[in-house]
DNA sequence: TCTTGCTTGGTACGGCGGGGCATGGGGGCG
DNA sequence: CGCCCCCATGCCCCGCCGTACCAAGCAAGA
């Protein structure tokens, strides 16, 4: 089956990389192989070889779909008129950004990054794992710094540590929800601890 | 180099588990062959499964060297006087923790539990994780409980939600930490971030 | 329109790393 | 003294990655 049109090329691409979301998720990633990937996209792993280089390029390019810096939760909501309350801009966008995690795709690939993947030779989720800390750190530390020069922080409470808190706290839910997703649903809890957090850490 | 005595066999065993716990941090579980770990520990493949069934068992036995149940932290401080303080005894069971959690044991195994395994044919570290986390919620909530009950909580603060709360604050540390132990040192952001927490979950 | 080159995907083979096991042997322990 | 514990050695076998090679049509230019 040869040559096909450039849509369909790229659906090829797209299948690929739908089924090893699910192939890593079942089996985990090192125990995913390449031939059963292809099956579960109705090609061979000729056509795998030809759009990826290996099963490390495979799992940067299935992260690279769902990667969304935090910070354009953020900027999203710049426009509107919550430029001066950045305890309620954060809220607001962690709603925002909970309910991005909670679509199927985002919540399969990273359930694979925290719980169903570990280091290869050509590739390091370390780094990925790294960078998403990096970039919800960066954005959380200038909104909670805005949120003291405004007097809105808990008398106490630096913006370091409440940046931290809030960290901590968000990537705990994450990594137990993605642990058991069956267990509770993301929506019920998520809001809820967000809500909770921006109360306790705001000045009453 | 046949049989040697009771001891010396014994010493086999932990030498084994300490060179699975090095090069399982180093290569991560999948990719760590049992040859360089028998060769590590100074003996040969034929030791390793003498002492060990598979892969998968060494696995397990490494992590019950280091299973420490949270009740247990609990039950050391229920003699003291702190029995009509469950705050404060939540507060110092975590410090007693975190301490122990900052042994180099404890924090190669962890962080070979929380990033650099995953699930094979023979053992599954969802398993683990879930009973870990089983063990510090029960312990947690019955501790909240015995707060509000004493009006400790802060008002409107659910024993469940304070729960919550905290368990996913810790997750995420203890995740945060492993995953770069070289970036902070665990005793100067623990301690810091449960007296926060317990300042903020607690009445004014 | 036709042709040519290039893109897309199938097929087959080499190689190797690693897990399981069988066997052997030598020396503590009862 | 004999048995069985403890460990070394060697072998087989399987999965699976990488890649070379091949075939077949689509797209652009003459």
């Amino acid at each position: 089956m040869p040559r096909r049109t450039k849509q369909e090329a790229a659906a090829t691409r797209a299948a690929l990389l739908d089924a090893a979301e699910e192939v890593f998720l079942e089996r985990g990633v090192s125990r995913a192989s390449l031939e059963v990937i292809s099956r579960r996209a109705g090609v061979t792993r000729g056509a795998l070889y030809w759009h990826f280089r290996n099963k490390g390029d495979l799992f940067r390019a299935m992260l690279e779909r769902v990667h969304l810096p935090f910070e354009d939760l953020l900027n999203e909501l710049d426009d509107s008129s919550v430029d001066h309350h950045p305890l309620e801009a954060i809220r607001l966008s962690c709603h925002a950004g909970l309910r991005q995690a909670d679509t199927p795709r985002h919540r399969r690939v990273h359930g694979i990054l925290l719980h169903h993947c570990e280091r290869t030779d050509d590739f390091d989720p370390l780094e990925a794992k790294a960078e998403i800390a990096r970039e919800t750190c960066q954005a959380l530390l200038r909104q909670f710094k805005q949120a003291d020069l405004k007097q809105q922080l808990r008398p106490g409470l630096s913006p370091e540590r409440a940046t931290d808190l809030f960290h901590y706290a968000l990537s705990g839910l994450f990594w137990e929800w993605l642990r058991a997703p069956q267990a509770f649903t993301l929506s019920e809890r998520g809001p809820a601890l967000v809500d909770d957090l921006i109360r306790l850490i705001g000045r009453d």
